[in-house]
DNA sequence: TTGTACGCGTTATCAC
DNA sequence: GTGATAACGCGTACAA
């Protein structure tokens, strides 16, 4: 291995010469730097990165903690932070958590003392813990709040609103909500958006709850059939995955969608295009979130003790596909109170 | 921060019987090791990854390196990958390439003086490129091969022979073949399955080469099309996403799978049974392939210096879903040729 | 501008 | 069994 030492004796200088000189650092005669540059590439030189660290007490690596690396969800989420990184010339530590808590917390224990910093992507362990954990004070949450630590989630109830309003405006009346898990951050606030009052247009609509499902396929599945039998017309999903498993659900049972029931997912992963019908979704930036989260680990490097973190909300928004349509006019196959049209509404 | 030294001090011994306490050194008094590993807890004592990399010249650090994260095949590489560095007490420096043969080559050596082993996932640089960076020594290959270098890849002609088999047994005697990438290394396995020969049972099975497809749904689409107009009853694809695409071309035209048409995809990756119908595949074993490098990494540094390196190919196999079936009867829509049963086979 | 010397936190090699 | 002490490779005050 050929060290710093080696390339200053070659070039004739001193060692902290060579290190200025390979560092871009002032005070380093043109003459000296190009020679020192130059032997250095000669030697094959490649700097310590353990040294480097030890002295400089920085590691360049940014530590990534996520719950599964196959989810499309924590996927994207994992690009933004790993482009970001590059960009500013940082590499990336990923650990996976396997939807466990207790096995994130001790991960997050185990990367905080190798990396400078550590972007946590909707951490699954429970309030206390995570609040011992952002303390540290060189964490970012993404897709979770904490008080005191920088964040960036979304704005799911805005979501949650624009899928309504649009299912309203196609006149579904009465809408189908598959959560996700009861422990789950972001199904609070979605839930949180329907009982919240919601905005002027959302209002009429009546929300039927269909409860919490497991956030994957299976639990789409599990969801169709209450959807069906409550008699909802439209049904929106905790995300895009259980949208999926509603979706293959309701064509099995040979329910049309959009004819019949139209269905609205969450995410805007990669698979909503490409089923049959391509799903309707509310996006989320999640790559962007991944990029923003590495940001806010540099700003709050350089904030003041008593300052507070920065909690930076990314808008949503919905894209209209095909699994969404105009509510069908009442049929023999709907609840019997709308048999038929109801008297009172034909007459003004 | 409290370094060993701190600890040393507080639990009234030297420096090094502190160091071997805390590394379940032998030569260490029951007494000592009890009382330096008290204080250690006591102080909150953290070691120092920097320094303990700097002397040993270990980092207790893989790399790994693929070509993008949101494709759900390298994301089960990477699961596997993870959960055996896990295992066996080390962490994870994950690089996304971006598809971007030159970016890795960059990325590679970035990471290779950062970490002990490097993991390489269907790497996209060229043979030259890549046999200079196995010549490192502490990289093994996942999905490719190279000349000196340790890698686990998998049997997919012997998948392309399940295939064939499956769709010739069920009456298929023109199977089409949407390809993937000109340049990719699996693609140019899969087809040589075809060329070579491959077992008895395929022998009859004409192959209607399609063409190279970009390895994504897409790719399908367009193939679907090809294959349509060539009147093939049966697609065998490069990997599921083009089989994912074929699905939903086939669909849009009206075309009924397996009914008219059976399609095979490759991989099996997790949409594969979340589609309508579900796709028949050829399973991979991904994730352990992930877990076969990380240990073949470890073997390379106990190999001596002229022993080859371990070449694993794991097996692979069919994983009959709905998306095939029995060849339609030759009807109106086949081409005019087959528009009726030939009589000379009809005749015996 | 250049060079010297010290410190970063650990492990490992010696004497004792 | 224990404790000085020398590396490990680099950054950087400080002196020249």
């Amino acid at each position: 291995m050929v060290t710093l030492r080696d390339v200053a004796r070659a070039a004739g200088v001193s060692l902290a010469t060579a290190s200025r000189a390979l560092s871009d650092a002032p005070h380093v005669s043109a003459a000296n730097r190009e020679q020192v540059v130059r032997t250095a590439e000669a030697l094959g030189y490649r700097p310590s990165h353990a040294a480097r660290a030890l002295t400089t007490g920085s590691t360049g690596t940014i530590g990534l903690v996520l719950p599964d690396l196959e989810n499309p969800f924590f996927a994207a989420v994992a690009k933004g932070v790993q482009g970001r990184a590059r960009e500013t010339g940082r590499e990336v530590l990923v650990a996976d958590t396997d939807e466990d808590g207790d096995l994130e917390r001790d991960l997050v224990d185990r990367l905080l003392d190798r990396v400078d910093g550590l972007v946590l992507c909707s951490p699954r362990m429970p309030p206390p813990a995570l609040e011992r954990v952002v303390a540290d004070g060189r964490v970012a949450l993404v897709n979770r709040e904490a008080p005191g630590a920088p964040s960036v989630s979304f704005d799911t109830a805005d979501g949650v609103r624009q899928a309504l309003a649009h299912l309203r405006a196609l006149g579904h009346d009465a809408v189908a909500y598959a959560g996700g898990p009861a422990a789950s951050w972001s199904d609070a606030l979605r839930r949180s958006a329907f009982t919240a009052g919601g905005a002027a247009e959302v209002e009429a609509t009546e929300v039927l709850d269909l409860g919490a499902f497991r956030p994957v396929h299976a639990g789409g599945v599990q969801a169709a059939d209450l959807a069906l039998a409550a008699g909802a017309s439209a049904v929106l999903c905790f995300n895009d995955l259980v949208a999926l498993g509603v979706l293959a659900r309701l064509h099995a049972r040979g329910v049309r969608v959009p004819d019949d029931v139209s269905v609205v997912g969450f995410d805007d992963v990669a698979a909503a295009t490409l089923v049959t019908p391509p799903l309707t979704t509310v996006a989320v930036p999640l790559a962007r979130a991944g990029r923003q989260a590495v940001d806010l680990l540099d700003v709050t490097g350089g904030r003041a003790a008593g300052q507070a973190p920065e909690r930076r909300c990314l808008p949503t928004h919905l894209v209209v596909r095909s699994s969404s349509g105009p509510a069908p006019a009442p049929a023999a196959s709907s609840p019997a109170v709308r048999l038929s049209p109801d008297p009172e509404v034909v007459i003004p």
